[in-house]
DNA sequence: ATAGACGAATGACAAATGTCATATTTTTAA
DNA sequence: TTAAAAATATGACATTTGTCATTCGTCTAT
């Protein structure tokens, strides 16, 4: 199994704020766990005995709507820790987490964590602030989503993925999602959706190579997506 | 000056944890300050010493959308505390707010709401299960601006608003916005929200009378908001 | 290898929504 | 009080967006 002191350190940056002794005693509680893409991680509505810290891989946290359709709210990748809110409120998850590829992460039980969450303000601070910058990123999110078109929309995400993701060797966006999955990111239909990115790549803005998306003119998307 | 032991403990519900003499304490530095209708309480992105206590009044909580257009993304009233997030995160402020009448609140300086937030673990955790709230909160407003139409959105608002002010003496919704507040909260063109509310209107599902507004129809608003 | 299933793409069309112009009403300020 | 300004309301129209139907392509399981 492996070493918290090692993987933690290294990747949670925003988490990070254990001390040696703290990160023994989690090393020492965790299980590692891993995950097939498109396996359900956390379930919104469920009770959770504790969080789960992601090593690698990529997933997405999506929200049910109004008529069963699902709403993706965001994405997580390596470093990030999946579950605090639910299990530090003691309240039901309220997002599920789907794998968007294999995966692999460590199960800390709820007890050990409270510990940590108590024994070290650093810790707590940085998850009152990481609660934070999510909700700050939300509200960013009510905003583009209500004043926005679809068009403007669609530009924006691409650049987010992008930026999020990196991209592979050949230039394509490093993330691999269905159109479904794109158009529920962007809050439009699936066909307006597709209309939009072949529009795009008949405009040779990006390119299209079956469910990849290669950025071609980051300056003309910023300009659909920012207005500059 | 008044007396927080009265004011705090009767009406912030959620932020009532201080003990007696903390009480006595933040009673002891803080400073009565009132508001006129309009005016900016709290300016997106600037430093904050100190948070606010809404005694009495409403106000709209607005973020600045890509073309410079405000989005109101909230509402308080008596109550809520107002920037302890930046405060604590040492932050700039992240959304305006804006008095929609008369208020009556208190400022109390930064330094001694850290030092209760230090001292007591209910009231810091208060802090934090209320930002979680919010995030919960403006999840489901992304997924509703995504998923719903303009006229879903806006019964939706119209059953909120009531919720959330109750009705008047003549049973109208006790809250006095513009026609392009209202239509900032629904998220779309004023144009559409007056228009809609028109159709409601005719439809006798609402009365309108200048800025007020009666629900006559709850079931059927419903109907529309939440589909059931 | 092939049928079947699923996702992607596209056309055709309807519906929703935004924009602009203008009239009407209300509010504000001199 | 009255003129000007602002907000509300409405019509006309363009555009965007969604829905349904169909085709095409790809993946998968047998």
């Amino acid at each position: 199994m492996g070493n918290c002191q090692r993987c933690i350190v290294k990747e949670l940056s925003k988490l990070s704020t254990l001390t040696s002794s703290q990160l023994k005693q989690v090393s020492a509680c965790k299980t590692a766990t891993s995950f097939k893409k498109g396996d359900v991680i956390l379930k919104e509505g469920s009770m959770l005995n504790g969080v789960y810290c992601i090593k690698e891989g990529k997933c997405k946290l999506t929200k049910l709507g109004p008529n069963g359709k699902e709403q993706i709210i965001k994405f997580i990748t390596s470093g990030d820790m999946l579950g605090y809110r639910a299990v530090l409120g003691e309240e039901p998850v309220s997002l599920s987490v789907v794998a968007l590829e294999d995966m692999a992460a460590c199960f800390i039980p709820k007890q050990d964590i409270l510990t940590v969450f108590h024994q070290n303000k650093n810790f707590s601070k940085n998850l009152f602030s990481n609660v934070c910058n999510e909700l700050n990123d939300a509200n960013t999110i009510i905003t583009n989503m209500a004043q926005k078109t679809v068009r403007e929309r669609l530009a924006e995400a691409l650049l987010f993925l992008e930026d999020t993701f990196g991209h592979d060797e050949d230039g394509f966006i490093d993330v691999v999602l269905s159109r479904e999955e794109l158009s529920s990111v962007v809050g439009t239909a699936t066909e307006s959706a597709i209309r939009l990115l072949s529009e795009m790549k008949k405009d040779r803005i990006i390119s299209l190579e079956g469910k990849r998306i290669k950025i071609l003119d980051r300056a003309v998307l910023k300009r659909i997506g920012f207005g500059f």
